[in-house]
DNA sequence: TCGTCCCGCCAAGGT
DNA sequence: ACCTTGGCGGGACGA
């Protein structure tokens, strides 16, 4: 199924071998935001999306379902999802720190758990995590403490309470209602973790849920709501930018809050180049060739057609900088395919 | 060595 | 019954 030659993917791998970066969550997030962060488009087909972009499905769910969190998709319907694009983070992210604070504030009992929307959120979990003030408490979907209570939770409450959806809201809340911005791997993984009452399965539970958070970071971070920062050997830990870490349509320039000037690796940032490359949100993002762009498959997706021209424009003046340095390299690579490609195209048509 | 995380199995849920 | 969704963890990759 992940067969179809992904014009993303595939432009230059016929030569060599494998290679796990390719493959990246992250990398994946970024085309999937190229192919869609655009004029027009309002519809997302998962099919679609997963052929365009040569993976299998299985994937595209992983993204979505990140990026649904943060407001940037909306589910339509079977296999459908609507683009909001990164205009709709504000908004998710407000509410979630609404949401967020009225759990910790617990207006109407003890910590609100999390919200199984849909759900008609039948126990009351509590949540008992120990000590960490500067964090909001995390409405722990799983943790339901009173391993007495709510124990012969329904089937599906347990499958929600563990999904990449939630845990990725309630890693987007750590960050909106603690008085910090950055959070160590440690740290979100022990915050986010759930039953903590079975210590003998905590090490596979915690590990599983880490990997979750791998994920989910990636994404983000693809996404510039959030960058993997190092804050001492082996103790990795993400930084907040939130919608501040990106320029907003009319506030490129305009003055950074604490997120946006992150030192270091930031600094790098060629803002110039990112300046140029401002979607219709406003979010900045690598210019990609979204395989597809010009040719509109009946598929819903991508009304914006765009000229070629503009595409070679892009890709030629711009270069924008990644904080992610396996983008960054990743960047290069596509720049070559993105040149072969378009000779390709200049050349003769070029049939999708 | 060990942190990172791809990959795909397979179960739950939906139609 | 078949399809979609997505939890999950083995194990490969890379620093």
């Amino acid at each position: 199924m992940s067969s179809s030659p992904s014009q993303f993917l595939d432009s230059g791998s016929k030569h060599h071998s494998y290679c796990r970066k390719q493959k990246s969550l992250g990398v994946l997030c970024s085309n999937f935001v190229s192919l869609y962060d655009r004029d027009g488009v309002e519809l997302v087909g998962l099919d679609y999306a997963a052929r365009q972009l040569g993976v299998e499905r299985r994937r595209i769910y992983d993204i979505v379902n990140v990026m649904e969190s943060v407001g940037v998709l909306a589910r339509k319907a079977k296999n459908k999802y609507s683009w909001i694009g990164f205009s709709g983070i504000p908004k998710a992210l407000k509410e979630l720190k609404e949401e967020a604070l009225r759990a910790i504030s617990g207006s109407d009992g003890p910590c609100e758990k999390e919200v199984l929307e849909d759900e008609d959120d039948d126990s009351e979990g509590q949540n008992h995590d120990d000590g960490d003030e500067k964090f909001s408490k995390m409405d722990n979907a799983s943790s339901s403490s009173g391993n007495h209570i709510s124990k012969a939770r329904s089937a599906t409450d347990n499958r929600k309470e563990k999904s990449l959806g939630l845990l990725t809201r309630n890693f987007v809340k750590l960050f909106l209602t603690s008085d910090v911005d950055t959070i160590s791997l440690d740290e979100a993984a022990r915050l986010l973790l759930g039953d903590i009452s079975d210590l003998s399965n905590m090490r596979s539970y915690n590990a599983a849920k880490v990997r979750r958070l791998y994920d989910i970071a990636n994404v983000l971070s693809s996404m510039s709501l959030i960058e993997k920062i190092q804050v001492e050997a082996r103790k990795p830990a993400f930084r907040w930018l939130g919608t501040e870490g990106k320029p907003k349509t009319d506030t490129v320039s305009k003055k950074p809050g604490k997120a946006q000037m992150r030192s270091d690796d930031l600094k790098e940032c060629n803002l110039t180049a990112q300046k140029q490359l401002i979607t219709k949100s406003g979010y900045v993002f690598g210019p990609f060739c979204p395989a597809g762009m010009t040719k509109v498959d009946g598929d819903v997706e991508g009304k914006g057609e765009r000229s070629a021209q503009d595409w070679e424009s892009l890709a030629c003046s711009l270069r924008p900088q990644y904080h992610n340095q396996a983008l960054n390299e990743l960047f290069t690579h596509y720049m070559e395919a993105w040149k072969s490609w378009y000779s390709e195209l200049a050349q003769g048509s070029y049939n999708l």
